[in-house]
DNA sequence: GGCGCGATTCCCT
DNA sequence: GGGAATCGCGCCC
């Protein structure tokens, strides 16, 4: 029940710059806890979308939807996807953004994943993607604008890390069509971090 | 008030 | 690898 309390992620990790936070996210540990019982993964892909970034959904300015982005930041950023699926971003940036979020893009599962299987009807993938790794843990517009940094029903820990800095990929963000020449996406394949 | 377009996933040709 | 599913948001008429 206790178990993840001391590592919890402080505001102060997410009010850096969105692109360093995106960065630094892989290798930490994304928990839901959910009825009672723990769903956590390794977070192995991110990616930054910043105010100052045109594929940013709050580049065009703050909306009803959007609002979370220029919140404070360590709380959840949850929209729909293709009118299907939830994805789900944490809000982080400086002091010279007015806005900013990191988009979670995978998990390797490491607690819960019986429940994971369950929830996702037994898909052979569980968490590598955005909209699959929102139903494994079972993220939903409820969860939108909540606090991450406080032991509650979802929150980020330090975790030991298990894989060289040198070892993750910078590349284009997936699915965009502005700003494709931004290398705002951190990938470590699964392999190297197990 | 209407319309076009996704920060995706899954299944099939 | 290609296309369909599906709908909320945001912009424009």
């Amino acid at each position: 029940m206790t178990k993840y309390v001391a590592n919890i992620l402080n505001p102060s990790f997410f009010a850096r710059d969105t692109v360093t936070v995106a960065r630094d996210l892989i290798g930490k540990t994304l928990v839901r806890y959910h009825e009672g019982e723990y769903r956590a993964g390794i977070i192995n892909e991110t990616e930054a979308y910043r105010s100052d970034d045109p594929a940013c959904h709050a580049y065009r300015g703050k909306t009803e939807r959007t609002k979370a982005l220029f919140g404070p930041v360590g709380h959840a950023y949850v929209y729909i996807s293709y009118g299907i699926h939830i994805c789900f971003n944490i809000v982080a940036r400086s002091d010279d953004q007015v806005a900013g979020g990191v988009l979670i893009r995978s998990l390797i599962p490491t607690e819960g994943k019986v429940a994971m299987q369950q929830t996702r009807g037994n898909a052979l993938e569980l968490s590598n993607g955005p909209g699959k790794l929102t139903q494994a843990l079972r993220i939903t517009q409820e969860q939108y604008g909540i606090s991450l940094t406080q032991h509650g029903q979802l929150f980020v820990i330090d975790e030991q890390i298990r894989f060289n800095k040198e070892d993750i990929q910078v590349t284009g963000r997936i699915g965009i069509s502005k700003a494709q020449d931004f290398l705002w996406r951190f990938y470590v394949p699964e392999i190297i971090i197990g």
